[in-house]
DNA sequence: GTCTATACAAAGATAGAC
DNA sequence: GTCTATCTTTGTATAGAC
């Protein structure tokens, strides 16, 4: 039985060409936006030329496509991860607090999704209403289901997800403003995870 | 005494005409970026030539700046209005649903620094460095004065700032998402609003 | 003040040799 | 697979007539 899997990487040195553009890319689309970017630019901090770039995805737009869906499902797995059996307050705190760890973390990715979608999503607006509206929607009812049994704050669910999402990508999307407010001597992401321990804490008591 | 203001408009024809460009250039820039946009784009939008545009701005970077710097005033107004004779948590949940307000009516605005932060604002830093962090450090004071004489939780003032920023310009910097998830027949603003003033009500109680 | 024409540079993409 | 060279388009900005 021959080789069926999808057409992308096989030998060794195509592999490794086809991650470091992935990951110049996201470093000069995330910093950049879409249009703000140049494949020039990206293929200097991939360490190819540009030719030779554009023999391994065949136009910019692509690049920008396969980064944004490939980066998804790693985007979305703290939601994913919320346990309809676990208890309820700690699942939410605990969706939260890895929010936020991504956005320490993977700031490049966040910036990245929060140009896109700032400029209308032109590029990914099927993947907001395909399979994020249908986690969040599962998710949702999850959430509902702990507020009717009386163990949460009766609060809109949908808000909650959109507020924890703000609240944490805020330091990732707006890091230059946070810190030039805050001035030096402070750990912006460490203050936020106390900060919001409270905020949480205090809206979700039943 | 002759006039001795500073040098812009002064015939009926140059006022309208730099209106109608920062106007457009509004328009253009929030949903596309500074490099996203085109000066023919933001001449077509304002009914004028671009040889024209450029006779009333020196470059596309000025009409950007101007814009940006002609905005901070109107942007920040929700904070300085915050009062500190007034009742503590009144004044915050007055500010909150101000920035709310403004994040429905002027959402344009909103993703116009959206868009120039995520970038790393290169074009806006010294307006962050100065007139914000000055206005912010100011109304900080007031607030860790509340919580001192007991009248607010004890929460970090700057982060308690962020987090009104975060949660009401969510709305309107990432709309398409919020709009795209929740699906037709919704309000987003006035389902936030509901859902904002039960969060910080919980929050801010002493 | 406004226009047409155009200079000039940047950027996406392709051709074809190696 | 990778490169040099080049085509083409787009975009910022200017010149100069009216």
């Amino acid at each position: 039985m021959t080789d069926t899997s999808p057409q992308r990487p096989q030998t060794r040195i195509q592999r490794r060409n086809t991650e470091a553009i992935l990951e110049a890319a996201l470093e000069v689309f995330s910093a950049q936006g879409f249009r703000g970017a140049t494949l020039d630019q990206i293929a200097q901090a991939a360490g190819l030329s540009k030719p030779n770039l554009l023999y391994y995805f065949p136009s910019k737009e692509a690049i920008h496509i396969e980064l944004l869906s490939g980066l998804m499902d790693i985007w979305l797995a703290p939601l994913r991860a919320l346990d309809p059996d676990g208890d309820p307050k700690a699942e939410i705190m605990g969706y939260m607090r890895r929010k936020l760890e991504m956005s320490r973390e993977m700031p490049r990715e966040s910036r990245l999704f929060a140009n896109e979608i700032l400029q209308g999503a032109p590029r990914f607006i099927e993947g907001i209403e395909g399979d994020l509206k249908a986690l969040v929607d599962e998710k949702a009812g999850v959430i509902r289901a702990w507020i009717e049994a009386g163990k949460l704050a009766p609060v809109d669910p949908y808000h909650l997800i959109f507020s924890i999402w703000a609240l944490t990508q805020h330091y990732a999307d707006f890091d230059v403003q946070v810190r030039a407010i805050l001035g030096p001597g402070h750990d912006p992401f460490a203050e936020a995870g106390n900060f919001l321990d409270m905020l949480f804490e205090r809206l979700l008591a039943p």
